[in-house]
DNA sequence: CTACTTTCTCCAGTTCGAGGACAAAGGGGG
DNA sequence: CCCCCTTTGTCCTCGAACTGGAGAAAGTAG
């Protein structure tokens, strides 16, 4: 089926598409109230977009107290492809134009099978939401990959986790597979789209994101604006050193933050203590299942056991450590903490807020909320969705 | 005198006044290749600003193969003011239209005198520049402090070494004072700002600027423009951590930064050194002047004392470690290490660049410069006279 | 039913800008 | 010194775009 591939042809309409986008249904008085053109001008660029198609008619508004408008609406048969690519899974959801997740499969899967692999799945869960009648086709997909990425062509580059998709022309591909635009990101900067548009980042225009997961990784937007650093491996904290001459991390270096703290190495210590038998909930489950996993230290941790706790409480504590030097450095005005372990929950955040309350200066951490992402793992997906309509919503 | 109060009244001639700025002297065609806006528009708006007296005509140019152009440039009357207000001494200078320093006077102070006294002595060395004949007055003054600032009202915030200046309206005293516009920023900022305009920093678009003076911090700058942080304090990374449960520092924590590695740091390590008599170097200049700074261990190094040289390198990397940190968090395209200590010289560097390419990934470092600031003191003051004609050609 | 509000359309007047034509100014070769 | 080519600057005209007002349409409140 034959796609939308029509174009704001300016600023203005551009506008309008973000507004109705981030919105919902709006009158033209209403959009009239927020861009600041005149009446005329207005109709005739709404026009347009409703010439294109971009846009649909959408019945009566309310009555604000004189003659009831007509709302517009982005046209509801549009659909952007959200697609988070982690180390052990993937997640695919089907929006509509203003975002809202109509259909989200999350299927397990190991990155390391390669791209092509990869992406035959991916196609394999798209289909299958097309399928079930959630959509007809795509106009948009956006893409998050966990590792950097060279954002203006989207490939991948030199992605530590990720051996294989070094250089592999993801968006090009994708672009030919799905028969629409594609864009591609790092993972983390996703889940950081996907918190500002529609969770705690709302109307916050600094602030961090740091998603603890295989990896630990930090989305940082500036102005409402994802930074990506010049080579696009800003965020790439996981390899902040924590401890000079500390434990051997898989980057080669000592003491990184992620030798410490991320799914594997919580992993790893959470099974030295089953063997240990430091800790009894974590050794009987253990035994039932032959291996532990960040999984396993949450739910410990809820039992109460004092092991899982400390484990918890000391990673928490390292990553606030690195988390205070970045709110000093940068000064953000929110920090969403998100990932797979945010099941750990409050008892991590707690050792975060501790730790950077203590070590950040009172001008910068005095109003700062340091807070759970709201959105688990449809974050990512909603940025995806995001990525790509920021990219399709803007002048041709 | 009267001075100019005209601004431009639309986003292009605000462009054609930093072009001429940035580029000195120019021609309408060569302008025009620059802009992008057809030669009657062009003609237009340069008709208009030479209106209003902020451009004059400026003789011919060369040819370029054909008819010779009428060069225009900017006012060659306007005067700028850059003061840069440090912890233990002030600059101050004047700069005509395209930033280039006319006139540059510094002077021993101590901030802690309080506002006052030091504006007192700022206004009297202004007076000093205007009387030598370099200015008439002058149309716009940018101020460096060395603490945090609301940016928008040019206020200091709770800044640490600066009592009795949180919330003094130095924006509004100044501009009362100076009869001119004010703008105020952080002292790291105009460095940062300075090295941009004149200096290693420009055509990079993202980079940090490190400052080592009697504090330590880092000028963040995004796509070209400073990133100041939600509350001002971006930048502020002398108080991150470097050694947990290390050396108290004045700010009430321990194992700050700045507690290992700063003008006062080094100063009170050197005369330790040469209480304890392990450098005859240090130790006969103590004798001499009862006292040491970092100028005496740069001396000391360069003429060989190991002890100067390990006091250096050891601070090189605390620091170094530091800014491995915000490297692989930021991926700048370059790194500029300026302020006082910058008489350490190569010492220093090698020693902050060992452990930032030792520490940071292949990717974020792989072509990163870290160099030494090529401007010294003229760059807090250039960077000045930058801040306050970006303000004044911008769109009124 | 009337007065008032809000929304939307239409129209006329005006401004703005693009682009071509042309004059001015210079270089270089014969 | 003349002719031709290049570059620069100005002028002019046409078309497009924008503004703001008038007024119709569609409501609400009393």
């Amino acid at each position: 089926m034959r796609r939308m591939t029509a174009r704001p042809a300016n600023a203005h309409q551009a506008r309008l598409l973000r507004l109705l986008r981030d919105g919902g249904p709006n009158s033209r008085a209403q959009l009239g109230d927020q861009v600041d053109l005149s009446r005329s001008k207005l109709a005739v660029e709404v026009d347009r977009l409703l010439d294109t198609g971009l846009v649909v008619a959408d019945g009566l508004a309310a009555s604000r107290g004189g003659r009831r408008s007509h709302n517009i609406r982005l046209a509801p048969a549009l659909r952007f492809l959200g697609v988070d690519i982690g180390a052990t899974s993937v997640d695919v959801a089907v929006t509509n134009a203003e975002l809202e997740v109509l259909g989200h499969i999350n299927q397990p899967m190991d990155v390391r099978e390669g791209p092509v692999a990869v992406f035959e799945q991916v196609l394999a869960m798209a289909a299958k939401l097309r399928a079930s009648g959630l959509a007809e086709g795509f106009d948009g997909a956006g893409i998050g990959v966990p590792g950097p990425v060279r954002f203006p062509e989207g490939v991948p580059v030199a992605p530590p986790i990720m051996p294989g998709w070094d250089g592999f022309p993801v968006r090009e591909a994708l672009s030919q597979d799905l028969g629409c635009p594609v864009m591609v990101d790092n993972d983390v900067n996703l889940m950081a789209m996907g918190e500002q548009h529609a969770g705690v980042a709302r109307s916050v225009a600094d602030f961090l994101c740091v998603k603890i997961g295989t990896g630990i990784g930090c989305g940082i937007v500036v102005g409402g604006e994802v930074y990506r650093g010049t080579t696009g491996s800003a965020g790439d904290i996981g390899h902040i050193q924590v401890e000079p001459d500390g434990r051997p991390c898989a980057c080669g270096n000592k003491g990184c933050l992620e030798a410490y703290f991320s799914g594997a190495a919580l992993a790893r210590d959470a099974e030295d203590a089953a063997h240990q038998g430091s800790s009894p909930e974590l050794c009987t489950r253990f035994e039932n299942s032959g291996a532990l996993t960040a999984v396993d230290v949450a739910a410990a941790a809820a039992a109460g056991d004092a092991t899982a706790l400390d484990l918890i409480r000391a990673g928490g504590n390292r990553t606030g450590q690195v988390i205070a030097g970045l709110v000093s450095f940068f000064n953000p005005g929110l920090v969403v903490i998100g990932g797979g372990v945010t099941g750990l929950g409050h008892t991590l955040l707690a050792a975060i807020r501790t730790q950077v309350y203590r070590q950040s200066l009172p001008l910068a951490t005095g109003n700062l909320p340091i807070v759970l992402g709201e959105l688990g793992p449809t974050a990512g997906v909603i940025g995806g969705a995001r990525l790509i309509s920021d990219h399709l919503f803007s002048p041709a």
